[in-house]
DNA sequence: TTAAGTGCAAAAGCTTTGCATTGCC
DNA sequence: GGCAATGCAAAGCTTTTGCACTTAA
């Protein structure tokens, strides 16, 4: 990952700056782990109470095509944002809504086989995979 | 799958009933194979000019809960509804949108290690699997 | 100076809700 | 008659767009 002075350079080459708004949504990414560009919004509007959500939203597309967070769909409605570092693969249950993480890894096989079979380069970490967690299932 | 008949008794017992609406909107899914609620609903007006959007909503609501259909996040915005004999994994190429389809059973050893280590019960037809198709490396 | 960035308001897309009307059983 | 189902209009929620103002290089 890019550390702050890269990211200014990186952004710079393309006639662009790190302002604070920029900088205290990454920070709140980073902070909250997975949030939708709501909570991402509060979080920031609690140390810059005037920044607006469309700043917000702005900001996490830049973000995004720089690499340094990435979006994903946990289940229905919002997307949620995290870091770029936040490597996982999401569990979600759709009974409960609960999201649960595991490694990445789990994947690797599934993966290769799409890249073999039909040349699809999966991102597993963009998606969450939908199902029934365990406690829902006991609960049966 | 039930057929027509049991389809009307499993209605009738809850006090419901198979409005030709309802059977439109069924066919139209059927149809076109994974739609939006706005595609079906054009679909239905074909045949039926005055049905309206809310209506297909509601269909779709019910129809789902009946296990008629289900309906699958395969990106971003609206959400495609499709039969649920339409058994499909969906892979979604986030740099062109296209949509492709693999065999469920690629997923069965993934379904099996999410059981056995985390008592997960995958559902690996709701969420599609993201990433880069094969036309979309080759033109970089 | 000047182009990027921001905030605000309004618009746009998708979905739901309230309510009066319609039409089966 | 009574209740489910529908159509219509309006509201709700999330996200995007237009535009004038601000600010840093």
């Amino acid at each position: 990952m890019s550390d702050q002075g890269s990211l200014r350079s990186t952004l710079h080459e393309r006639g662009m700056r790190m302002t604070p708004q920029r900088q205290l949504v990454l920070d709140a990414v980073r902070e909250l782990g997975h949030a939708t560009p709501e909570e991402i919004c509060k979080k920031v509007q609690g140390t810059a109470a005037t920044v607006n959500i469309t700043t917000v939203y702005r900001a996490l597309d830049l973000l995004e095509q720089l690499g340094l967070v990435r979006h994903t769909h946990l289940g229905h409605g919002a997307p949620t944002y995290s870091a770029e570092e936040h490597e996982h693969v999401h569990l979600a249950c759709h009974r409960c809504g609960r999201i649960d993480e595991v490694a990445i890894e789990l994947l690797d096989d599934l993966a290769e086989l799409l890249m073999s079979e039909r040349g699809f380069e999966l991102d597993p970490t963009h998606l969450a995979l939908s199902g029934t967690c365990r406690n829902c299932r006991e609960a049966d």
